[in-house]
DNA sequence: CAGTGAGCGAGCTTCCGCTTGACTT
């Protein structure tokens, strides 16, 4: 046995620092925090001063075990957990936990996993910081108490299993306001005017010069007045305006601009980004990838110089060293970068090749040269207007980083330009043609998970190990949805000067088209009215700010943590309970007008399943009407007519074959309901006016297909079927389908070789269903 | 796998930050 125990966080780490350290250590990992607040309860002793209730984690039994048996036989234990808050924290529990002595044990960080690095930390090891691991304390006991005194709230007074929490409620809030925003948004428009002019150059040969007026005009009738002007008008060139500009590249990444640059250059979603990483991290081809600095080691820098060297030379290297910006970084670790500089790809899926191209360019144009650019503005005046058409350019002079990587931008039209032909001053142009066209201001963007990460990052919101699951726990909530929405039309005016005539057209165009936004969906926004009008604390923006002061006066050592959440639960306290007592139910409810036809009052709400609409109320004496809204609508913004559409449905629509056919909406969308069956009703069908014939052709279309399902069954009960699915043939059991090897002709299966398949895919289907239950719940 | 929209109510839900595994594609 070892002499030395090392105990780190992730098993990866140790894997790797072993092989520094030699035989007289031996190194395991903790897989994280190892006990938590107890959740049976708050899991606070509020009668003890607030002292938290730990207990080992389920998931950690077993590590905590082994842990305990390595300790015996260890005569030193060195707890190297990270370098901050919850680091600290780690080694604390871990101290507890394992009842390790004073005397023999030792606390060491290093911030990168270089031999060097750690030879350094063994040599300068401390105590645990008990101030720190105070500051940790109480961010857990704020999280607990706020976590867990209002979700029960909200189970009361709006719907069970909602939740709310300092980080999650104030993601859903930034949601909840830009859609907001969008929909009070009114679009401005105005007239660009732009032309392209055409001179002769040097050679003779005809050039095109594109320009832009440096006016937009606000009326049409100001547009049209230019143009007219321009009818008899000199362009002449004013002045040519030449300047250097340069770009720098994007500090190296850290888990949130990486999973921006993922989202925007690969289209991976957040929690796609970190499970690619999280492999290429367990197979060592990339540092820790939960991290908040932009920091590179000495080694990496010298080898991603050496890289850059050899590949494109000595002019273009430049050594950086980036600082972090973003709020509340605790830079525990370096910035995301490849293990080894001179693997410029990788083995493995083709995401991981993908993320870690990624990864390996903007590491290595982080230590790259600036781009030398030339910018060119043409100046050409326009006789008898006060106004000018400006050209532009844009010339790279020396392409310095952007060899390898330049970094996207979430703005959707950024326009390009490129070279100028060469003019002179005083040089006469000719029109070809200009243009004028309507223009109109556009709304805010909609979040992507991605650049939700980024505003929350900048707000000091969340850590980088809870950025994905945040974003995946509103979206479990059902407080908001990822989607799509589909381009709208709209018509814009455009006037178009050529060969001295002016065409006045109106022309249309698509905008406003959505591809993977968050979108609030109603009990997001009934959940944040009630959270804003109750705990208006809680969800400000700054509360986390805020908090983060006091908790780095704890970790200093000038206040107490006890105090410190004292304060606060003096406060916060008596609010819960008011609100519990006072606060009525709250489902969003919003009154339309009246049901014309019945005079009865039409209203929305969020019901049990979902919003509905309803006509009547539940104390009259007639029973009241429900529709559910549909899935783009939202109870906030729903109109009379909208609403009153949805009662159109279910519809009875006539009979086949003896038996009445009826067409409604489902969740999976419009069908026809037939003797006990369901029928989907195509996008390119209007269930509101569907025929009865039509309905029939689908019915019968269904039942062919149905016809060519069953490839093969086997004597009469059926209880083994070879179907014909969307994806190819399977076997169907007992409610289970099973793939069919590809080798394997599905026609020719044999019972006996079916009941093979099934048997060696049992365990298979058996995980899948305990994954799908987990999943749900 | 598609109906429902109520309350005799059991017993449950929930936070944030550390980690990985087991699950898809």
């Amino acid at each position: 046995m070892s002499k030395n125990l090392v105990i780190v966080e992730s098993p990866a780490k140790a894997k790797t620092i072993e092989k520094f350290l030699g035989k007289e250590y031996e190194v395991m990992s903790s897989m994280g925090h190892i006990r938590d607040l107890s959740d049976k309860g708050l899991g606070i002793d509020f009668d003890n001063n607030y002292a938290p209730q730990y207990e080992v984690s389920p998931d950690k039994k077993k590590v905590v075990s082994e842990l305990k048996k390595a300790v015996k036989s260890a005569e030193t234990v060195w707890l190297a957990s990270d370098e901050d808050r919850e680091g600290e924290a780690i080694a604390w529990h871990l101290a507890e936990e394992l009842k390790l002595k004073k005397e023999n044990t030792k606390r060491i960080v290093f911030h990168e996993i270089t031999k060097d690095a750690i030879l350094r930390a063994i040599e300068n090891p401390r105590e645990i910081d008990k101030n720190l691991v105070d500051a940790q304390q109480a961010r857990r006991v704020l999280d607990r108490i706020v976590g867990f005194e209002i979700s029960p709230i909200l189970w009361r007074k709006v719907r069970p299993s909602l939740s709310a929490g300092r980080v999650q409620s104030v993601a859903v809030r930034l949601i909840v306001e830009r859609e907001r925003e969008i929909n009070n948004f009114v679009a401005e428009s105005s007239y660009k005017v732009s032309a392209v002019f055409t001179s002769k150059d040097a050679n003779g040969t005809q050039v095109v010069l594109p320009a832009e007026l440096s006016k937009r005009f606000k009326t049409k009738e100001e547009a049209y007045a230019f143009l007219e002007l321009c009818k008899n008008a000199q362009f002449l060139v004013d002045s040519i305006e030449k300047k250097p500009a340069k770009k720098s590249p994007a500090p190296p990444f850290t888990t949130s601009t990486l999973q921006q640059e993922a989202s925007r250059k690969l289209g991976f979603s957040v929690s796609q980004t970190m499970r690619v990483a999280q492999q290429l991290y367990e197979s060592g081809k990339i540092t820790y990838m939960r991290t908040d600095s932009v920091n590179l080691s000495g080694l990496a820098i010298n080898t991603a110089k050496n890289e850059i060297i050899s590949m494109a030379g000595e002019e273009y290297v430049k050594i950086r060293k980036f600082t972090t910006r973003s709020k509340g970084a605790q830079e525990a670790h370096e910035a995301i970068r490849p293990t080894y500089m001179n693997a410029h790809s990788v083995s493995g899926t083709a995401w991981e090749k993908r993320l870690y191209e990624l990864i390996w360019k903007r590491t290595i144009a982080s230590q790259m040269a600036d781009a030398k650019l030339e910018k060119t503005n043409i100046y050409i005046n326009v006789s008898g207007s006060k106004y000018q058409f400006v050209a532009s350019g844009e010339v790279i002079v020396f392409d310095g980083f952007l060899k390898v990587y330049l970094e996207s931008t979430d703005d959707e039209n950024t326009e390009k330009s490129g070279i100028l032909p060469t003019m002179k001053k005083g040089e006469s142009l000719a029109p070809k043609e200009i243009l004028a066209q309507e223009r109109f201001t556009q709304r805010p963007p909609r979040y992507t998970e991605a650049s939700l990460v980024r505003k929350l990052e900048e707000l000091g919101i969340g850590r980088p190990s809870t950025y994905a699951p945040t974003i995946s726990t509103i979206q479990n909530r059902k407080y908001v949805e990822k989607g799509n929405r589909p381009a709208l039309k709209r018509n814009f005016n455009e006037l178009k000067l050529k060969s001295g005539k002016i065409t006045d057209s109106k022309k249309s165009e698509n905008y406003g088209a959505e591809k993977g936004k968050l979108f609030p969906e109603d009990i997001g926004l009934v959940v944040n009215d009630f959270l804003i009008e109750y705990f208006p604390n809680i969800m400000d923006y700054n509360f986390t700010a805020n908090v983060e002061v006091e908790f780095d006066q704890i970790a200093e050592g000038k206040v107490k943590w006890t105090q410190s959440i004292d304060s606060f639960y003096k406060r916060f306290h008596p609010v819960v309970e008011e609100t519990l007592k006072n606060s009525e139910r709250h489902v969003g409810e919003r009154i339309l007008g009246v049901d014309p036809k019945s005079g009865r009052q039409l209203s929305v709400k969020i019901g049990r399943y979902g919003p509905i609409a309803q006509i009547g109320t539940s104390d009259e004496e007639e029973k009241p009407l429900f529709a559910s809204l549909r899935k783009t609508q939202s109870i906030e913004n729903i109109t009379q007519e909208e609403a009153l559409e949805l009662f159109k449905l279910p519809r009875e629509i006539g009979d086949f074959e003896g038996k009445g056919m009826t067409v409604a909406i489902g969740r999976f969308g419009p069908y026809v309901r037939h003797d006990g069956k369901f029928y989907s009703i195509p996008k390119s069908d209007d269930p509101l006016d569907i025929t009865a014939e039509r309905a029939i052709e689908i019915i019968e279309a269904k039942r062919e297909a149905d016809k060519n399902k069953i490839i093969n069954t086997f004597g009469e009960n059926e209880e083994i079927q070879v179907l014909n699915g969307r994806y190819g043939p399977y076997i169907s059991f007992e409610k289970n389908n099973y793939k069919i090897p590809k080798k394997m002709d599905a026609k020719a299966l044999t019972e006996e070789q079916c009941r093979e398949i099934i048997a060696s895919q049992a365990d298979k289907v058996k995980k899948k269903k305990s994954y799908k239950r987990r999943k749900k719940a």
